[in-house]
DNA sequence: GGCGAAGCTGAAAACGTTTACACGCGCGCA
DNA sequence: TGCGCGCGTGTAAACGTTTTCAGCTTCGCC
């Protein structure tokens, strides 16, 4: 115990009350100097400091969070395909939970994480409780099952944002990438490459709404090139590697011709990556090859894989304000971000070897890209 | 509001008042009812449930904890390297993380995470003020720097576990794949492919007891085999990409000859195979490369990272488990985690063409592993 | 000198639980 | 009849804050 303080003492943790004992003021008083009230003296405030600091005073938060009925909390509820092995989540999503953790940290909010199978009850928990004051809903969602409950959070008034499609009748707020242009801008970019026979891999559906809209800006950029999409050449897959291995062969083994793949997510792209090479084909030479997330791993493949970058720092920025205006009562809209093509080798195109372009991954000069395609 | 019940308008959020208003009991019974107390009499505890379930009631968590003094609450503290680019979180980390995330889940906690840099002040804030009931801390821990912070914890009290190096005199608890073995058995591997030359990138201080500790590994392997570690041959690295490719070409311009490298990370084993190749140097053929983590990345590197192993499953358990048992009163030893080296293709090892052994990944047979040594 | 205003501070009432304690009732048993 | 004992329930006191309201100085100004 400091020395040179009067002698009260203190049993387990301080509280409020002790402090103002020992500084001689009111409890109430301790209170206010704390949170910076304008109205306590000068001196009193700096009395009060040095003893809260000396006994390693911190305020108590559930006695706080229940005076003041807000928690200075956030939970993200990160919802997983049932199917995924348990251990591995979707590295797009990890991408997403760090820049939501940031964003949190940088309002000086609190956030609390959750993987929930979508199956039961997550829909109560955390706001009605009070340990959070607003969800964040991360996960490819599944649009039908998802409805009802996203009606019934708003019927409760809880404030929550979702991160996925973003579509017009939808309960709720909701910011995502947008699917329509990015499965565009791959799709339209392969057909530069001259492809013609282009695959999809992925679920068209509305049980997966974000591949649905990429399978549409795909299916619109044939379209324009006067071609129409062939059934032979989708296959559904959830996001993971194996999902994407077992699509991709499903598609050779149908045996259309197919020049091209543009799969829904990066790991069902590497997926179909090994499947290809396990058939002893060649990418991008004998199969072009785009994915959607750029995860970091998508830099790493061989050949590096083209895909559609989904900015997930600035994401979560929007998800974590955007809840937090909701909060307070704003009134807050539903965004849309451009997603971005990044060009690198498993889509064929051919690079400029002296520099690169913007819109491609950086790499010391001379590494195997340039090397690869000279061989 | 429902029917059939008792005409008593609810404001906003129903509290145990109203419910037991409603049900006809008292505020006390409805606690008792919704908490399990066995002496409440069934019919009435039925009745009280019904009533609870129709108005959405749900216990306000700020007030239980502040009543019972616990908060139901573990919290995850992720220090992060000042220099590392912050969007990008080391995935070995992650993979804990989510890990972590899973174990808390299953035992019925909520679990608060926070990313911080080694800076200030960290070691009040949660406990503390009682957001939670004990920390997880991850992170390559600076030895020097945290230990007085680690000091102070114990001094207060606060229960904590920490992930990393498990050090004879260490303050707290620690839990830590064992180092050494992994920094052993992965030289031993290169050693047994022949190598003779094989460098170490990463720190070797204090400042980086787990990297220390695989360099001692390394250097007990040397010496098993009749060598001693070449100081020309170690460059330091912090566990990133950049870091690593730096490292490589420190060593690789020393001009001193070099026919393998054992990184102290996936990342500086894949940051290091850019600058090999950038020089056109082949992996494994001209130097072959270990890494250690088994992060996700290493499956997917062209050739395939041979690394050391760690059961992150395994380890999220354990720390969650022994801080449990911590914030409970037991008494809790310190554990280190054996590591598995997983031999993939960077090392140059030769693989059986026809069933892959156990600790090696299987791939679908006939994947561009063998493909690629066969060419 | 009186009066209002301004500046600080203290008393006390919430916030919504959990739980020790007391109480009433019905029953078995002496 | 009286006693003791369970069983179920109610009463009330915490838990540690925040904040309204009121009160006490002190001061400036007419």
């Amino acid at each position: 115990m400091p020395p040179g303080l009067l002698h009260v003492q203190i049993k387990g943790k301080p509280n409020s009350l002790d402090i103002a004992h020992l500084a001689g003021v009111s409890q109430a008083t301790v209170s206010r100097a704390l949170r910076g009230h304008a109205s306590v003296n000068r001196a009193t405030r700096e009395r009060i400091l040095e003893v809260a600091k000396q006994l390693n005073y911190k305020v108590d938060k559930n006695a706080s969070n229940l005076r003041t009925q807000q928690s200075g909390t956030l939970a993200l509820l990160l919802f997983e395909d049932p199917t995924v092995d348990e251990s591995n989540i979707n590295p797009f999503f990890l991408s997403m939970l760090g820049s939501i953790t940031r964003a949190c940290a940088q309002r000086g909010y609190d956030l609390l994480i959750s993987f929930q199978q979508l199956s039961r009850d997550w829909h109560a928990d955390y706001e009605d409780c009070h340990k959070a004051d607003g969800l964040i809903l991360l996960g490819y969602g599944d649009y039908l099952d998802y409805r009802s409950r996203l009606e019934a959070l708003v019927a409760q008034g809880t404030h929550f944002v979702r991160w996925g499609a973003v579509l017009a009748d939808q309960p709720g707020l909701s910011i995502g990438g947008d699917n329509d242009a990015g499965g565009l801008a791959a799709t339209r970019h392969l057909l530069a490459q001259g492809r013609r026979r282009i695959g999809f891999l992925g679920h068209a559906s509305l049980h997966a709404p974000e591949f649905l809209e990429r399978h549409q800006g795909y299916a619109a950029a044939l379209r324009e090139a006067g071609l129409t999409p062939d059934p032979l050449l989708q296959a559904d897959a959830i996001s993971t590697e194996s999902a994407g291995s077992e699509a991709a062969n499903l598609v050779l083994e149908r045996g259309a011709r197919c020049d091209a793949l543009f799969a829904a997510s990066d790991l069902i792209a590497i997926g179909a990556m090994r499947a290809l090479f396990a058939r002893g084909l060649r990418v991008p030479e004998d199969v072009a090859v785009v994915g959607y997330d750029d995860i970091p791993m998508a830099q790493s493949t061989h050949p590096a894989l083209t895909t559609v970058q989904q900015d997930t720092r600035h994401a979560g920025e929007l998800l974590v304000d955007a809840l937090l205006r909701m909060v307070q009562g704003e009134a807050v809209q539903s965004i849309k971000l451009p997603p971005r093509l990044m060009v690198r080798q498993s889509c064929g195109a051919v690079l400029q070897p002296a520099r690169a372009p913007a819109t491609v991954t950086p790499l010391p000069e001379g590494t195997r890209r340039t090397r690869r395609h000279a061989r």
